[in-house]
DNA sequence: AAGCTGACCAACCGCCCATAG
DNA sequence: CCTATGGGCGGTTGGTCAGCT
C-alpha cells in the first residue's frame, strides 16, 4: 500500500504548461516564495498537482536556470561526478547550479550514456575503470581481488581528483556554489526572462496559427531557448526583454534577479546546500562510513574545496586505515 | 509527399525521507 | 514512538520534431 496521491486526480490538469499557468505560478512564488506547494493550486487557482507546480518551478521557472546545450566543461564534470557519485543527479546538479537535475539526467541518458558506452567498448579488455553503466564504479568491483580493487580505487580517486582539480581551476568560469564567485548573469535566465520567452514563443505560435492549442507552445519555447543559450542576446531575446519589462512592471519581478552569488546559491540550488549539510552531519561518524561516503565527504568538504591545492595531496594511504 | 524511426526533453509517477503533531 | 504530510529524488513515459528512406 503506497502513499495516497498528493492531490485529487480528478480535475487535475496534466501535460505541458501554458504560459498563462507559468505566469500564475511565478507571480505566486514571487509573492509567497517557493515552498508550501500544497497550497499553490488552491491559492493560484491552477488546476495542477502541487508536485507538478514544484517541479515546474524548480526545473523550468526558477531564476538561475541555464538552458540549451551543455558545454564541454559541464559535460566533463557530469561524466566524472557521475562516475564518482552514481546517479545522484541532485548531488551532481549541486556542482552545476545553473542546471537542473532533470536536465543533467536527461543529458546523461540521451548523450553521455551512449558516449560512455562507446568509450567502454573501446576500452574493453583493460579493466572496469570505465564501467559507469551501473552508476557507482566502486560497487562494480565486488568480485575482484583486494589488490585489484585497491588499484581500481586508487585510479578512481586520482580520476576524481583530476576532474575536480581541473574543473575548479578552469579560470573559475563555472559558478560553483562553494566558490561564491559572481555568477555570469548573462548566461542565466531569471524567472522573468523565462516567462518572457514563454510568452514570446506562445505569441509567435499563436500568431502563426491562432487555433493552435497551447500544448505545442511549450515545446516551441524550448527550441527558442536553445537558440539563445549562449548568453548572447538574440533578436528573439531582445523581443523577450520588452515583454520582460512589461512583466516586471506587472509583477515587480526585478527582485528575482540573482543579484548576488549567495542569492543564487540559495535559489538556484537549495538541494546542493542541503546535500552538503547532510554530508556534514555524517562526518561525525566518518570512522564507520563506507568509502564512497568518505570520498563524498572529502570531495564536499568546504576546506578542501576552498583550498583546492589540497585536492592533489590526497593519498590513498590516508584511506588505507579504513580497511 | 508520406511514413518511419530515433533523439530529445518536459512532465509524470512512485518511492523515500524528514518532520510536525 | 507512531502517523500523516510535504517535499525531494530518480526512473520512466509520452509528445514533438528532425532526419532518413
Amino acid at each position: 500500500m503506497g502513499r495516497p496521491p498528493c492531490c485529487d486526480k480528478v480535475g487535475v490538469k496534466k501535460g505541458p504548461w501554458t504560459p498563462e499557468e507559468d505566469i500564475m505560478l511565478v507571480s505566486y512564488v514571487q509573492e509567497h516564495g517557493p515552498g508550501n506547494w500544497r497550497a499553490v493550486p488552491t491559492k493560484t487557482g491552477l488546476r495542477r498537482c502541487s508536485k507538478s507546480c514544484r517541479l515546474r518551478w524548480t526545473n523550468y521557472l526558477r531564476p538561475g536556470i541555464k538552458r540549451g546545450s551543455f558545454t564541454d566543461q559541464e559535460e566533463k564534470m557530469i561524466i566524472q561526478l557521475q562516475a564518482l557519485l552514481g546517479n545522484k543527479w541532485a548531488a551532481i546538479a549541486s556542482y552545476l547550479p545553473e542546471r537542473t537535475d532533470n536536465d543533467i539526467k536527461n543529458y546523461w541518458n540521451t548523450h553521455l550514456k551512449k558516449k560512455m558506452k562507446n568509450l567502454e567498448e573501446k576500452c574493453s579488455g583493460d579493466d572496469d575503470l570505465f564501467s559507469v553503466e551501473n552508476g557507482h564504479n566502486l560497487s562494480s568491483t565486488n568480485s575482484t581481488s583486494r589488490g585489484q580493487w585497491e588499484r581500481t580505487l586508487q585510479a578512481d580517486i586520482n580520476m576524481a581528483k583530476k576532474a575536480l582539480h581541473s574543473a575548479l581551476s578552469l579560470e573559475n568560469s563555472t559558478p560553483y556554489i562553494k566558490q561564491e564567485t559572481p555568477a555570469p548573469v548573462s548566461t542565466y535566465a531569471s524567472s522573468t526572462e523565462n516567462i518572457a520567452r514563454l510568452l514570446q514563443g506562445w505569441m509567435r505560435s499563436s500568431s502563426t496559427n491562432n487555433s493552435e492549442n497551447s500544448k505545442t507552445s511549450s515545446n516551441n519555447i524550448a527550441t527558442t531557448d536553445s537558440s539563445s543559450c549562449d548568453g548572447t542576446p538574440s533578436a528573439e531575446s531582445k523581443g523577450g526583454m520588452v515583454l520582460m519589462e512589461a512583466l516586471e512592471s506587472l509583477f515587480g519581478l526585478e527582485s528575482f534577479e540573482p543579484s548576488s552569488s549567495d542569492q543564487l546559491s540559495q535559489t538556484a540550488s537549495p538541494e546542493g546546500s542541503k546535500f552538503q549539510v547532510e554530508i556534514k552531519k555524517e562526518e561525525n561518524t566518518n570512522s564507520q562510513l563506507p568509502l564512497s561516503v568518505m570520498l563524498e565527504n572529502w570531495l564536499l568538504d568546504e576546506n578542501t574545496i576552498q583550498g583546492k591545492d589540497d585536492l592533489t595531496s590526497f593519498s590513498f594511504d590516508e584511506t588505507a586505515d579504513l580497511f
